[in-house]
DNA sequence: ATGAAAGCGCTAACAG
DNA sequence: CTGTTAGCGCTTTCAT
């Protein structure tokens, strides 16, 4: 035997009870309440069917239908890899996708295939975007009408948008420093990080939060490069940053790591804060204080608007939703130290 | 406008040209070198084609061919969460698949939908497992016929596995461990962790690894408790072990947390080894010393089993493809200090 | 309450 | 080289 699936199709059944095909397919798919086929006939085809190991043909139903209860996420790469977040944030939308009965397909956007045919080819139902899409991406998705939501980017695309308030999270992180004492503050992003709206969002909101309303201005440095030469450059000028602002949870333990290494103590010597409230933040030492992303919120209400979308059947006008962040405050930050 | 694809069909192209369907259909799906259509008409098809911005209604050609190109990853939970081998692995294997002109489609087995819709309604050409799969899993794609391939997972399936030898892997640990002098050893695993067969072929390899020549049997206490509890049972016992195994990375650095806080020096007081090489084992205070998985292997090959079924259109035969573990010596490993 | 028939868009014999 | 025709399995008017 070759075949992997059941052979029994609607016709057959309907051959089997004597009856039309019509009335077999309004029987299995019909729901019991708003079914005009007789009960006792209904009945005498489900128990056929389930007899016979009947099972609807996935690919009858999509052409019929026109509709293949699927949605297309679109990656960047191939999948989101050491990127905690994104997968939060997946783990939330795919559930209540689930629940409303659809299911998700994976659509890289990687040169290998061309993303188009999946997506305008009519595989799927409706899309969504995880971290900044292409540019050109977005604006062939946003011309064809087809139901799409962007899940944590900027809100500067013009598509549906369901995001996170990074510039707040910024700020919040610069005002709690600030509010410690810290004057002389650096960010650091390693330079294997994707780009990122959030990269310049946090920043500005570093900088705004650290500001205060004394109007002194509280210089930023912003480094973009491996960890170690991260470290020398920030370390060995003068005077020395107090604390260190990391981009997300991946920069956090390597510097932990540099700083024992070159015997700058945490919190004391420095203080040191992250984004991203995930593994393994919680763990090191000391636990790296950190500005949470609410993944969960974020992929339950995309779900939700893409769902909408799919129902009317047209893409929804641009707009945007954006949850905020929140402080996760441990032990790596504190007072600056007097001397430098 | 409401409709996000394409309404441009094979017909209206025919029409135009004032061809058959036949001839469109050739001219638009086989490669130019095979394709009986006079290559003056093919190319004007394709022209007029381009430029109605026609694309093959995936559904209509899933249908006809009784194929969809799409290959169901069956997921125990939602996705592979913390689990950066699973992540690795499906990062080669996809994209083999890609090369080969299939796609991925999420099939999660998590009762919001039957996963039998898909896997056997012809949704999917063939399938692939990660990690362990249910058993009702395994049994029904068993009997199905349904291409298929079992990743990162026990050779003890009655499936064609592509996997990793952990009991070696086990054992080339302990007999670093032992050859560094260590005989009181014992090995830790998370609470949270899924079920996986590796805890256990882990274990067993540890053992025999540590077991030595000389056959004076080094006992290993194994562990499976929250982080905090599991110190204290392994710890506080006398005389404590001079070295401690950690199931994976996820255990790893919560431990180091633990022994810092108890102002136990790693690794001048105690040996801490792991498994998986991933983020961020490189980067912790000491840097972990590891048993790293070959997960870009275990993809290719898999996704190259999973191809050859789907082309022979039937399921392979029971068979184990199996890699080998290595060894990354970092330093968190030394010999035992001689008082306890 | 049930049946007949058309059709979803593409593919694949078979003819010419 | 091109056209005709008959499906693929299910849904959906429109009749009865």
């Amino acid at each position: 035997m070759t075949q992997a699936e059941s052979n029994v199709t609607m016709a057959e059944i309907a051959r089997r009870c004597r009856l039309s095909k019509a009335t077999v397919s309004r029987a299995l798919s019909l729901p019991a309440d708003q079914c005009p086929v007789k009960p006792e006939t209904r009945r005498r085809i489900i128990r056929l069917a389930e007899g016979l190991g009947y099972r609807p043909n996935w690919r009858a139903r999509a052409f019929s239908r026109q509709r293949t209860h699927t949605v297309g996420l679109i990656l960047s790469g191939l999948l989101p890899q050491h990127e905690a977040i994104p997968h939060q944030i997946l783990e939330s939308f795919t559930s209540v996708l689930r629940r409303s009965g659809y299911h998700l397909s994976l659509v890289p956007i990687d040169g290998a295939l061309d993303w188009r045919d999946l997506v305008f080819g009519g595989h799927v139902d409706g899309c969504a975007t995880i971290n900044d899409p292409a540019a050109e991406v977005v604006r062939e998705i946003k011309k064809s009408n087809m139901p799409i939501v962007a899940m944590n980017t900027s809100t500067d695309t013009p598509l549906p948008v369901v995001t996170v308030d990074d510039f707040e999270g910024g700020r919040v992180a610069g005002q709690y420093l600030r509010e410690l004492g810290h004057r002389r503050v650096a960010m650091y992003a390693n330079a294997d990080a994707l780009p990122h709206y959030s990269q310049g969002e946090r920043l500005r909101g570093v900088r705004e939060g650290l500001r205060g309303s004394d109007a002194d201005d509280v210089p930023v440095d912003f480094v973009r490069d491996s960890h170690e030469r991260a470290m020398i450059r920030l370390l060995d000028q003068t005077p020395r940053p107090t604390a260190i602002i990391c981009y997300s949870h991946y920069e956090a333990v390597p510097i932990l790591k540099e700083l024992w290494a070159r015997r700058v103590r945490v919190p004391e010597q420095l203080s040191v804060i992250a984004f991203n409230d995930v593994f393994p933040l919680e763990y090191t030492i000391p636990p790296i204080t950190t500005v949470s992303v609410p993944a969960d919120k974020i992929g339950k209400a995309a779900a939700r608007l893409l769902l909408k979308q799919i129902e009317e059947g047209a893409q929804a006008e641009r707009s945007a939703e954006v949850f905020s962040e929140g402080l996760v405050i441990r032990q790596s930050c504190a007072p600056p130290s007097d001397g430098t």
